[in-house]
DNA sequence: GAACGATGGTAAATTGTTTAACCATCATGT
DNA sequence: ACATGATGGTTAAACAATTTACCATCGTTC
């Protein structure tokens, strides 16, 4: 898939095992042990552990086997102490225990992981609570050389962390986020574009009347789906809160809360649109539970495309924003500004609109 | 929480920070400088870092005001080399795309990583998929010494990888699973009791026409709450497929798949069992889309008590399993048992049954 | 006062790689 | 014939800690 040449020393398996890579006297071999068998030295073998082209192909080859024969795996931490890299990764995530659980970390995890897989790193994980910060772990992550980088997951804008890794010279990546104050590399998904999505789509449906549950207006992907959404409709743009959206604080709870709220305010609503798929399905719950039917009294609208939509009733029109490869991408890129690679990184993923059945023409305004 | 002196090298931040840990020129300051400017030997300094008791209050307390005053903190990769251990625990999981998208994955990885925090362990996660297999990166994670030792989680029976690690001496845990032709250390939910509950608590509510949708039977756990099932029901204790359980995949989509199989097969049933919360979730939205009441013509159970079964209508009743604590005390024994601690481990903790909406008493049985 | 064991510390070896600097050797251009 | 530049390696010094012997000192005990 990458023809990149960045697994250095990963050898393909011995035929024959020797007991796990460990001499007859039962200890491990190392890079002296192959050096010798193979007469040359150990710079020699090194280089063939990480394809220095100084080497000849006979000689390559010569050491090749004898690493095969004794079944010789480079030790990862001299390797690391040696060299400038550790070939791992850190993984920051708020409050583990609940985003763990959710899909959307899921997809953007797994990308992150298959993806540091293959270019020859390993990922380690982070839950950063207040005390995480407090005893100031993000740093000694880099200074006592745990990681190489680290990719930061569903984080808000007060996360001061962020901008002192940036200023240490930390390599750092925001996945799927972004911080307007702050020059951080990032990796996101086309947020605004989805919104207007949204909203053509609602409006080409004759929907005149939509609220909106947003999630918290600290994070700035909420924020520009607000603005698109106060653009479009000319509801929300002032200071104050607007009586079009409310926060639902990401939840299917408070999605249900805010659908209530939305619809107690304006009851001739014909749409919701939601700032994820989780507050979505919340609004849809309450508005069943109330006795509407969707999409035939309310059209409601999603965000993100987890799984879990295409299977609830009515299934959930949403914007797909790929995740997976949001948290690929943000391995990639994080991975070349460790190597090196200057410059500011600001990928910006297409989303896409899911046309499923929790939308349809609006319906008739009610004569008033 | 827990009085145990096993974090060694963490120290508390330095008041006047000198740049990172830097020294005047620029260097990282090591155990060295450190040594020097306390007038000790490094050795002292180390044996300071790792509270070696040996070392008077004294020269403790002069070492450690040096450390502050250079914000010195000690490479992991230099530690991990010359010491026998990485203080790095390897979380294996199948399919880490949609298993990290599960609520059930999220608390126990969530239980790992804190407890392995407060033991001074990072936690590296891997995502086992065949190809992880037969490149034997299992191995290698303990030969190149990546990790101390891996916690296993939700893995069916036929892993032979685990079962290698185990003949090799590698610290290895099953994190709620059970192998019963392999002797590894494990810690797991009481699914035997559990489903005793369930059954129990169905039996009294008058339900005699059960139906069981169970995960698949390669895993040890559902074997257990299928045995328990056959026992109650005196129904699939043989060795065919019993009309009385269906297998639900462990999803919603098969869960709901499973209830229209059994409904199809025993419409008297009045109540479903489901092995975890997904698939009685399932049914639960099938049987409602089928216009059926839940619970007045259909009790349903599910497994797990994921967070979401409070919340869907009517909230599910379900057996609670204890996964953040199964995934903390998994890192405790994990720990141990790298640190020497021999004999096997075979903890079981205790689930307890909640009672909410989505039982009932059996409605009476059709006159035939 | 000599022998002895504890106490508190040190010097030096060890861990297993990478890498910078150096060095033959050989083909090439002048 | 000779300086020149690649080519393909080698030597030895990092890298930054831990750990194993070993040692001096001191307080007891007989």
């Amino acid at each position: 898939m990458d023809g990149d040449a960045s697994q250095p020393d990963r050898v393909s398996r011995p035929s024959g095992r020797s007991g796990g890579g460990r001499d007859g006297s039962g200890k491990r071999v190392g890079i002296r042990e192959i050096a010798q068998r193979a007469e040359v030295s150990t710079a020699t073998v090194s280089m063939v552990l990480n394809q220095n082209p100084k080497i000849t192909e006979a000689t390559r080859q010569r050491v090749l086997r004898v690493i095969h024969e004794l079944d010789y795996r480079p030790n990862r931490q001299a390797q690391a102490l040696s060299s400038k890299y550790t070939r791992m990764l850190g993984v920051l995530l708020p409050t583990l225990r609940h985003a763990v659980a959710d899909p959307y970390f899921g997809e953007v995890l797994s990308g992150i992981v298959d993806r540091a897989a293959k270019r020859g790193h390993k990922v380690m994980l982070e839950n950063v609570k207040p005390d995480f910060i407090k005893t100031r772990q993000h740093v000694e992550l880099f200074e006592r050389r745990y990681v190489d980088g680290v990719c930061c997951v569903g984080f808000a804008d007060r996360v001061p962390f962020l901008r002192e890794l940036v200023d240490e010279g930390y390599a750092a990546i925001a996945v799927n986020s972004v911080f307007d104050d702050l020059e951080v590399d990032h990796v996101v998904c086309d947020y605004r574009g989805g919104a207007e999505q949204v909203m053509t789509c609602l409006t080409q449906l004759g929907h005149s009347q939509v609220g909106l549950i947003h999630g918290s207006p600290d994070v700035a992907t909420q924020r520009m789906v607000m603005e698109v959404f106060a653009e479009r409709t000319g509801c929300g743009g002032g200071e104050g809160p607007a009586a079009c959206m409310v926060d639902g604080l990401f939840t299917e709870r408070g999605g249900a809360d805010a659908a209530a709220e939305l619809l107690q305010r304006q009851p001739d609503l014909t749409a919701i649109f939601a700032g994820n798929d989780k507050m979505a399905l919340g609004a849809l719950h309450y508005a069943q539970h109330q006795g509407m039917r969707v999409p035939d009294d309310l059209s409601i609208v999603g965000f993100d495309d987890i799984p879990h939509t295409a299977f609830v009733t009515p299934a959930l029109t949403t914007i797909h924003t790929p995740l997976y490869e949001v948290g690929a991408l943000s391995a990639d890129r994080l991975i070349e500004r460790i190597r090196g690679k200057t410059g500011p990184v600001s990928e910006v993923l297409p989303t896409h609109l899911v046309l499923r059945e929790s939308t349809s023409i609006a319906r008739p305004a009610r004569a008033s």
